[in-house]
DNA sequence: CGTTTAATTGAGGAAAGTCAAGTGAAGTGG
DNA sequence: CCACTTCACTTGACTTTCCTCAATTAAACG
């Protein structure tokens, strides 16, 4: 883990962005904090990098920090004792992490690409949580958010079809991608097909035939494994709703 | 819908109850709110009795209210095209929900059983969690509860057998009843058998068999389809444990 | 350029889903 | 109070789907 003075980096400050939880839907994420809202954040965190699969924390390990992404992505994970893992969330920049815990963290975390991130000491944000009611309620907008994440990720693993949980797993992610699109519509997957199995509960066998059998129906395209773009929306928007 | 005066209820006002964030693990839900704090908090809210069965809200519904329960259980789900539904989290009493949305409901609720719940005001609680940061960090304390049930369930659902599934949702109920436990050691059922179904992503017939298999095993017992109680401990936690 | 790791593809077996029928319990009305 | 209706639950036979194991191909890395 590399620590970066704050004066090196461009970024204000810690945001976090989720889609409203009270007023109007605008369907997209959005940053929460104000200027000054960031500014004191900033002024208890630092900025620290990581490199492409660097564990960050194990689970059941004290909770000293939480962190806020700036770039990059982090996959938040339990061990199984079969020597596997199952994926609980993957991280994106403005997304917290390293917060829902106990005293022990409950997952262990690990960059899935190299990672910039803000890291705020537990006991400094418990303190501005207690000042500062504004940071407070915007966190609170922010927890409704991962917790509506949550819920999506429960609802796509209850699936039986694999590929309606594939499906739907390009969904979330497209969500994510979708302030900073690049614009061909194009989906770009940073994480491995292992990952993605670890996800949404799939052997990585059965996710790459169904990444196989939406392309030859003619819903996806593949420039290669990480680019996906999606051909027939209407199909595709089907295959999500329906239920197996 | 009924509406009851608040004087006429025993209780101080509204609670939430959770595994602490912060500091060192006791195991188990306590309270969050200070006395004053539930006070404050009654001063916004009605109590509200729902029969068993009845609707509460429907998703995409305009939020007007959140609701915490005071006794009964609540069930949150999302219907799916087929008819059937899949049920996103069970609520208990301290619990909140009617709060992850985003102007609108993302899940229906009904009542699993009857339910008296105090009902806050969306505009009154927003206006409560500017004033007083006090509140908004034992509600922030509480999401971060919920997250961890929310994982739990993901990680539930994910699981591949079915017997390891049911143990997981007994042990998750168990949680919440370990409070106000009635001794014996048994774990009372609340919801059907379908809810279960819909809530561990088992078909009902499943969900029979596999009661029916953990019984034989010697694992549980059952005094009658609501009252199961846990005679083998040790192969439970480790049917729990294990990956399959 | 060679080695190691990730990803794909194929064949066989286990587990849950579906359909259909039977059993039990709870609530209703005479 | 009892017979009846109804709904929830259980049980069995069959089909579908995914997991496992194994081999091959492609890609990433030094």
């Amino acid at each position: 883990m590399i620590t970066v003075k704050n004066n090196h980096i461009a970024t204000p400050g810690p945001n976090l962005s989720a889609v409203p939880a009270w007023g109007p839907s605008v369907g997209r994420r959005l940053g929460l904090f104000s200027n000054k809202e960031c500014a004191r954040l900033a002024n208890s965190a630092t900025i620290v990098r990581f490199t492409k699969g660097l564990t960050i924390y194990r689970e059941r390990q004290d909770t000293d920090a939480v962190f806020v992404i700036v770039t990059g992505v982090v996959k938040a994970y339990k061990a199984i004792p079969a020597g596997s893992q199952r994926i609980a969330a993957f991280l994106f920049p403005d997304d917290v992490f390293g917060l829902s815990e106990e005293g022990k963290y409950t997952n262990s975390a690990k960059a899935v690409t190299s990672v910039t991130a803000y890291r705020i000491p537990a006991s400094a944000l418990k303190r501005l949580l207690f000042q500062d009611a504004s940071i407070g309620f915007h966190v609170i907008c922010k927890l409704c958010d991962e917790l509506r994440g949550m819920e999506r990720h429960a609802f796509l693993v209850s699936r039986r079809g694999a590929l309606g949980r594939l499906a739907m797993f390009l969904q979330m992610i497209e969500r994510y991608e979708g302030c900073n699109a690049s614009g061909t519509g194009e989906v770009y997957l940073p994480m491995s097909r292992s990952d993605i199995g670890e996800y949404v509960a799939l052997s990585p066998e059965v996710v790459s035939r169904s990444f196989r059998r939406l392309a030859t129906l003619g819903l996806i395209g593949m420039r290669d494994k990480r680019h996906v773009k999606i051909l027939d929306r209407v199909q595709f928007d089907e295959l999500v709703r329906q239920a197996p």
